[in-house]
RNA sequence: AGAGCAAGUCGGGUGAUCGCUGCUUCUCCGAUAAUUUCGAAUCUCAAAUUUGAGAUUUGAAAUACAGAGAAGGAGAGGAAAGUCCGAACACCAUAGGGCAGCGAGCCCGCUAACGGCGGGGCGUCCGAGCGAAUUCAGAUCUCAAACUUCAGACUUGAAAUUUCAGAUGAAGAAAGACUCGGACGACGACAAGUGCAACAGAGAACAGACCAGCCGGUGCGGUCAGAUUCUGAGAUCUCAAAUCUGAAACACAGGUGAUGGGUGAAACGGUGCGGCCCGCAAGGGCUAGUUUCAGAUCUGAGAUCUCAAAUCUCAGAUUUGAUUUGAGUAAGAGCGCACCGGCGCGCGUGGUGACAUGCGCGGCCAGGCAAACUCCUCGCGGUGCAAGACCAAAUAGGGAGGCGUAUUGAGAUCUCAGAUUUGAAAUUUGAGAUUUCAAAAUCGGGUUGCCCGCUCGAAGCCUCCGGGUAGGUUGCUUGAUCCAACUGGCAACGGUUGGGCUAGAGGAAUGAUCGCCAUCCCGAUGCGAAAUCAUCGGGAAACAGAAUUCGGCUUACAGGCUUGCUCUCAAA
RNA sequence: CGGGACGUGGCGCAGCCUGGUAGCGCGCACGCUUGGGGUGCGUGAGGUCGCGAGUUCGAAUCUCGCCGUCCCGA
């Protein structure tokens, strides 16, 4: 597949993650990864690109304003993130879980607790 | 100018970059399994050497489909929230009626409808206001106090004066009434029935009698006063004692009744009168009782020389007659009557109506609570867009039809029938069922169309029909719509005309970052006496996210604006 | 989208229907019992009855509106 070179920051739709089943199997097989901000569960896909899915919870955020809000950081930080994902081997279906903390948080640390999530990712796939 | 309250309204603006979801237009690419058009090649057929028809293959274009990209334009709320009411819409059920259950409940209007909204009535509370009536005088009556006079032993009673208080419409104030304004009201019925009310209190729902009060009765000893004396002492009039009578207080048992007290959230409406007869009434008459006088009877004491009787005098009781006054009663009435107030009923007047108001009648007095049971009137079938409609994989299964499930050989087991045998048993023959092995055949798929062959699969296979899951499409946004102008109505709201199209997601889009400008707060600097102003820096900016769609209600909410009312300050 | 239940001392629950006094168990504190602890006995403290309105003379209780927790159906 000839992707265009241009910076692609899209994140459309066939990129996302919707069904329960999926959602099931990755919590069951895939990799756990903490941090403050978020989780994160990985698995393996066979695909040629990333999937995403992004829970935010009643329980660990609070309303639907704060609910959606927590949704739409998420993706756009893994949006935003593209060129380190790229770096990455391997492609993977990610599970994102917002965390109550996230809504107050600033971009900068957003980025950053994320892109430590993709290094040991990455140190991972080294190892093995 | 500031503060508060109420109502209405707005819910930061603008630009850049990167994203998301629909819509419109355009470009590119893919697959050809679709359709149409055009062209080429091969084959077959017909006429005939060039056409026509058909089939197959192939190329191009368009549409549709899928994907990518570009441009344009759109993209959360006043509450999107809670899900408390009411509807639209859809499906299911349903002859009609009743019970149960749930809900609503002053009247009229608005509305598609409502438990919503507007206006009105009534009730409770609050505030303001002005005017009217009345009063500021006199008279009369009642009570109290002081003083005076008279009577009396005291208590006390009567009269007059003064003062104070009260009643008779009764200073002022308060309250009430009237007018205006505001707030609140789940505002049918407790006068159908059942029920509830702790504590306190005498008594708490056809009530009750504690204390004070009132009444007569009884009791006892004392006190006081009077009368009398075969009494005693001093002595001719006093004291003491006894007897009788009366008075006040006390005690006891009882009666009376609701006047006052006290309890409580609440204590059964208020005031007055009270015989009988006549009379509509005004009033009149009679009687009980009262005042005075007279008589009779009884009791006690004294006198008439002594005793008894009789007579006379005095005191007390009972009773008769006359006379005076003339109804209260032993105390007095929840008993009776009247009036006022409330209530109910009837009629009239005003109002669409709730209701208001006037008159008459009744003669009921009936307390509170129905967000106590209950009764009355009215309304309510159920489920909800995951409703429902359409298209429709894989797998399993349903119905109908068709083709098959065959044949041969060998073997095993079982069942039935017959034959042989005296019988059992055994042997044997035939039929049927199950099953093992082998052979060939059948059906379906693949191998470019056909045949052979090869290969895969199967005891089933094929075709059609219907239900239907995943999934997709639709319902899904043009609507009891929005804006403006005019217009009807006190208002809620309605009408006419013109214009606009303003989110439609679906594990769920509407976001992130950075500027600038506004708003508020803090700090620094500058001009300046100060406020203000200017510049710079920092911070704050709410409640909250559409999920079928509307109309309301409720709840959350930084700040701004508008209007009205109230208060404070300043100026005039 | 629709339906239901609950909220009372630190914890678990009564009381609510039928309105007037908030109670039970465990725990806590103190004392006694024991050589000490436990057990046992006795005494005591501790409650805005989730919040706000209303009805009533009076509300944990009745009514309404909010808040929170939990459960169920499609």
């Amino acid at each position: 597949m000839v992707t265009p070179v241009k910076r692609s920051n899209a994140l459309p739709k066939r990129c996302r993650l919707s069904a329960r089943a999926e959602f099931q199997k990755i919590y069951a097989e895939g990799q756990r990864y903490d941090g403050r901000l978020m989780a994160a569960f990985l698995r393996k896909n066979e695909l040629d690109h990333h999937r995403l899915g992004v829970t935010a919870s009643t329980k660990a955020v609070g309303k639907s304003v704060d609910r959606n809000r927590a949704r739409r950081l998420l993706r756009e930080l893994f949006r935003r993130s593209a060129d380190e994902l790229n770096g990455l081997e391997k492609h993977y279906d990610w599970v994102i879980n917002a965390k109550r903390s996230l809504l107050k948080s600033k971009e900068e640390l957003r980025f950053t607790e994320f892109r430590r999530i993709v290094e040991q990712v990455a140190r991972n796939e080294r190892r093995s």
